[in-house]
DNA sequence: TCTGATATGCTCAATATGAGTATAAGGAAT
DNA sequence: ATTCCTTATACTCATATTGAGCATATCAGA
C-alpha cells in the first residue's frame, strides 16, 4: 500500500555480501511532534546539513535520534530520552508510524556505508513550550503541504498548478494501461473528476507529486538538479523527512475519527469551538458548527464542567472536558466529522 | 499505546557501549501471511526451535528473513523474495504491520548477543496452495487466541477461565490507584460489566493477559517455570510472534471496514454469503445476513456478475466480483459491519 | 408435492445526519 | 440606553441510514 514506486537505482552491487544475520544496518529513530496553536498544527523541525538536498544548504528536518538498545529497554523508551534531550520537550501520547528503509541511506557515509533505516514515531504535546537548546522550531505543518489545507475552500495551487502539472505526467505515461492507472491514481489521490477529496489520503498526494518531480526530494534523490522551470511544492525537508510527515499526517487524520486523540492536543479543559478549531486544523477543513457540538457532546465525548470561558468576544462559552468514560461506551470513540460546511 | 509493560530486566549493563551510529542491532523482517479457507481464518506458521520457551521443544512460528539490504532495494521486496523461497507463496497484498524490539532478543545469540529488531509485514493470500518445502502449516488463527472468536457467542473461556484469573490479577494490584485502572483495562478489553466488546482490541486483550500471566510465553520470558495450576490460553509461539499474530488480527480487523481488502482474500467472483463468512471469520462475529447485502450491495463495493452458483444447496446465489469504481466514489470504501446477529 | 436449505426482496420503526433558523449573552460604538 | 457586532447554544425538519424481521424465490431430495 504505501511502498514508494518511483524509480530510483542505487548503485552498491560492488559492496560485499553481508552475513545473513548481521548485514550493515543502522536502526535510527526519527519523531514527528505535534501541536496546534491558534489554528494551525505545528511540527517541531531541527536545521540540518542535507548534502542530499541540491544545493546542499541546511534543510530542515525532523527530531532523530540513536537506538542504544544497551541504554534503553524498550524503542519508545528510547525515543522519549533523546527527544527530551534534543528539545527539551516531555512526550505526552506517542506511537509507532512507520518504519522506513526502503530508499534513502546517510549521506555522511557515502556511497557505501551502512544501509539506514528508521523507526518513525507520532508524538502528540500539548500546546508549545519550546525551551530545549538549539535550532529547534515549530513550523507550519501546511508550509510542507500547501495542498493539503482545504480550510479556506479548494486550494488554487490544486486547480491552477497541481492538475496541470499533472495532466503533463500523464502524457508522459508509457502506454495505454499506464496510462489508465496514472489517470486514476491523480482522481482519487487528489479528488478530480468527480472523486471526493479524502483527507487521509496525504502520503499518496506526496507520493504522487514525488514520482511527477513537482517536490523538491525528488529530483534531489535522483541525484540531478532540476531544470530551471521545475515546479517545486512546498517546503522541501532533508532525505524523506518529508515522506514521514505525511505518513503522519494521514495517520492523525484517520485516528481522530476513532480515537480520542484530539485531546492530548488541548488543555484539560476547553470550549467546543477551540476542539473544532483543533480538528478542523488537523483535517484541513471546516465543519458544521452545530452538528460537530451535537456529534461530540451527545456523544458523551465531552462533559461541561459549567465554567466558562469570558474570552470569547461575544456570549462566554462553557469550559468543557475529554469524558473519560466514553471509552467503556462506545466501541470506537473519537470525534467523527460531520459533513463539510459549504465551501466558502 | 502499543507498548509492553510487563516486567522484564535483561541484564546485559555490562556490554560495552556501542558506537552512537552503529549500536549492534541486527534487523530481520517477519511474515504474518494470511488465508481464509472454509469458515477459519488462517496463518501460516513454520517450525522453529525456541530456546526460550519453556520445555525448549520447536514451537510455532512466523515465517522469519534476514534483511538483505544489498539484495533488495526496499524491506517489501526483500519480505516477497525470501517468502516466496520459504513458504512457495507469491505474496499479494502487502503492508508493514509494526516494528517490535522492545523485549526480545535473539535466543540463539545468548545474553550479550546483537539486539534484535524485527519488521512485521502482513500479507493477504488468496485460498490456499502450499506447495513450499519444509514445516510450513497453515494454522486456524483462532488455536492461538481462541477468547477471539464469538462467532457462537460469547466464548465460556472468557467467562469461565479468564475473567476470573483477572479477578485474582486484580486483587493483586499494589494500590488502590493501580486497582483502579487494573479494573478498568480489564473491562475494556474484555467487554466486561456493560463495556461493549471491541473486535479490534486484540492486541490489548493479549497483553492483559501476558501481563496477569496467563500465556505461556509470559512464564518463558520472565525466565520461571510456571506452577503447575498456572493457566495457559491458547496455543504459544516462539519468542513474541503471538504477539505480533495479535496485532496483525486487530489491524485487520480494523482494515476491512474501510479498506477493501477482504476482496484480497476471494477469488474474483464469488456469492455474498462466501463474502460476509470471510468478514465473519475474520471479526470474529456473526452479522445480520439481509443488512450485510444491502450494505454491501448498495454501497457500490460489488456488482452482481450475472452468473451463479449452484452448489448451494438452495436457490443458486449470484456470484458478485469487487467494484472497482468504488474507489473513486466513497472515501472510505470497505465493509461496514451491520449491527451483530442476535447471540445464539 | 412437501420439506428443508439457502438466497433475495421488502417493510417499518428508530436513529443519525445535513442544513438551516432562532435565540442568548457578551463587548463596543453611538 | 440602544444598536450592532460577535460568538454560543438551542431547536427544527426533511432525508438517509440502521436494526430487526417477515415474506417470497428457487434449488435438492424425500
Amino acid at each position: 500500500m504505501a511502498t514508494r514506486r518511483a524509480a530510483l537505482e542505487p548503485a552498491h552491487r560492488s559492496r560485499r555480501a553481508a552475513s545473513a544475520l548481521s548485514p550493515t544496518v543502522v536502526v535510527g529513530l526519527n519523531a514527528v511532534i505535534v501541536a496546534v496553536t491558534d489554528e494551525v498544527p505545528r511540527v517541531l523541525t531541527v536545521s540540518r546539513t542535507d548534502h542530499a538536498l541540491a544545493g546542499g544548504g541546511p534543510a530542515d528536518a525532523l527530531p532523530f535520534g540513536p537506538l542504544r538498545p544497551e541504554q534503553h529497554r524498550t524503542l519508545e523508551r528510547g525515543l522519549r530520552s533523546w527527544a527530551r534531550q534534543q528539545t527539551g520537550i516531555g512526550l505526552g501520547y506517542v506511537e509507532q508510524l512507520y518504519t522506513f528503509g526502503d530508499r534513502f541511506r546517510d549521506p555522511r557515509a557515502g556511497q557505501d556505508g551502512p544501509w539506514m533505516i528508521s523507526v518513525a514515531y507520532l508524538a502528540l504535546v500539548r500546546e508549545q513550550r519550546l525551551a530545549g537548546s538549539s535550532e529547534a522550531h515549530w513550523r507550519d505543518w501546511y508550509d510542507y503541504f500547501p495542498w493539503e489545507d482545504w480550510r479556506s475552500g479548494p486550494p488554487t495551487l490544486i486547480s491552477e498548478t497541481i492538475a496541470p502539472a499533472l495532466d503533463d505526467w500523464l502524457a508522459q505515461a508509457p502506454g495505454r494501461p499506464a496510462l489508465h492507472v496514472r489517470r486514476e491514481r491523480r482522481d482519487i489521490a487528489f479528488g478530480l473528476h468527480r472523486t471526493p477529496w479524502d483527507t487521509e489520503r496525504t502520503l499518496e498526494r506526496y507520493e504522487l507529486l514525488y514520482e511527477a518531480r513537482l517536490v523538491r526530494e525528488a529530483a534531489s534523490d535522483a541525484g540531478w538538479s532540476a531544470p530551471q522551470d521545475a515546479k517545486d511544492l512546498g517546503r522541501p525537508m532533508a532525505l524523506d523527512h518529508r515522506r514521514i510527515l505525511a505518513t503522519a499526517l494521514g495517520r492523525l487524520r484517520g485516528k481522530i475519527k476513532y480515537r480520542p486523540v484530539v485531546f492530548e492536543l488541548l488543555p484539560p479543559a476547553f470550549t467546543l469551538s477551540r476542539l473544532q478549531r483543533v480538528v478542523e486544523a488537523l483535517a484541513g477543513i471546516r465543519l458544521h458548527k452545530q452538528n460537530f457540538r451535537r456529534l461530540v457532546e451527545r456523544g458523551g465525548l465531552v462533559e461541561g464542567t459549567g465554567q466558562y470561558d469570558e474570552e470569547t468576544g461575544g456570549r462566554p462559552a462553557e469550559l468543557f472536558a475529554f469524558r473519560r468514560e466514553v471509552l467503556r461506551e462506545r466501541a470506537a470513540p473519537g470525534v467523527r466529522l460531520p459533513g463539510p460546511q459549504a465551501r466558502a
